[in-house]
DNA sequence: CCGGTGATGGACT
DNA sequence: GTCCATCACCGGA
């Protein structure tokens, strides 16, 4: 038979954000929508602590966009950025904590003819989910995901995938977040996987003109 | 391989 | 008005 099927519990999603984002390297987010599913092995994620942590959404607080980092673990937070994307994370700790962790890359492990057809631009398939809206374009998520829960057997879900043993798991700065050099390694990775997107540090805007 | 830059729209000050 | 938790594409080495 195979793949278990079985999503992650909100058990798993409830506990600190870096234990969380550590644990998330290899597993399964998987999509299923009217074209068919796509589900991708998760290579690198990245930490964001709630309300204390100037490089998160929800540092300012509570707002309309960021009510879902406030609520209950193992819901999706879909964000839309830079006026063309959307990037993903799923809500983790208690109540009230506003952490989550953001989902940065991954191998496509099913529905790579789908993948391929969501990701043209996509040279090669290590390129497919190579980055944090790469990703949501390989697997479909967009404004609608907003908000989901993965733990409730719902067309977005985390499977138990196979957990990366700490020899392959690798921790570094964030990427292209004003306000790094923190001091707290909040991404990480699979030492080596080649779906894990190019370090870029956060690069000053440039100025534009009117 | 690498660095530079335009596209594009919403959230927030 | 300013700032983006980005990507694709281009030109140069």
């Amino acid at each position: 038979m195979g793949t278990p099927v079985t999503a992650l519990p909100r058990e798993f999603f409830a506990r600190g954000v870096l234990e969380v984002a550590r644990d998330l390297l290899g597993r399964v987010v998987r999509h299923e929508t009217p074209e068919g599913a796509v589900a991708v092995r998760l290579t690198e994620v990245e930490a964001y602590a709630g309300e204390a942590d100037p490089g998160s959404h929800a540092f300012r607080g509570r707002t309309p966009r960021t009510e879902v980092m406030f609520g209950p673990a193992g819901h999706a937070y879909v964000y839309f950025s830079y006026g063309m994307h959307w990037c993903v994370n799923l809500v983790t700790g208690r109540e009230g904590t506003a952490s989550a962790v953001l989902l940065r890359a991954g191998e496509v492990v099913e529905g790579l003819e789908l993948a391929r057809e969501r990701r043209r631009a996509a040279r090669r398939d290590a390129d497919l989910a190579r980055g944090p809206a790469r990703l949501t374009q390989a697997l479909a998520i967009a404004r609608e995901q907003g908000g989901a829960d993965v733990c409730a057997g719902g067309p977005l879900s985390v499977l138990a995938g196979e957990p990366v043993p700490d020899a392959a798991v690798s921790w570094g700065p964030r990427v292209g977040v004003a306000g790094a050099g923190a001091p707290t390694p909040w991404r990480t990775w699979t030492t080596g996987d080649p779906t894990v997107s190019a370090y870029r540090a956060a690069v000053p805007r440039r100025p534009r003109r009117s």
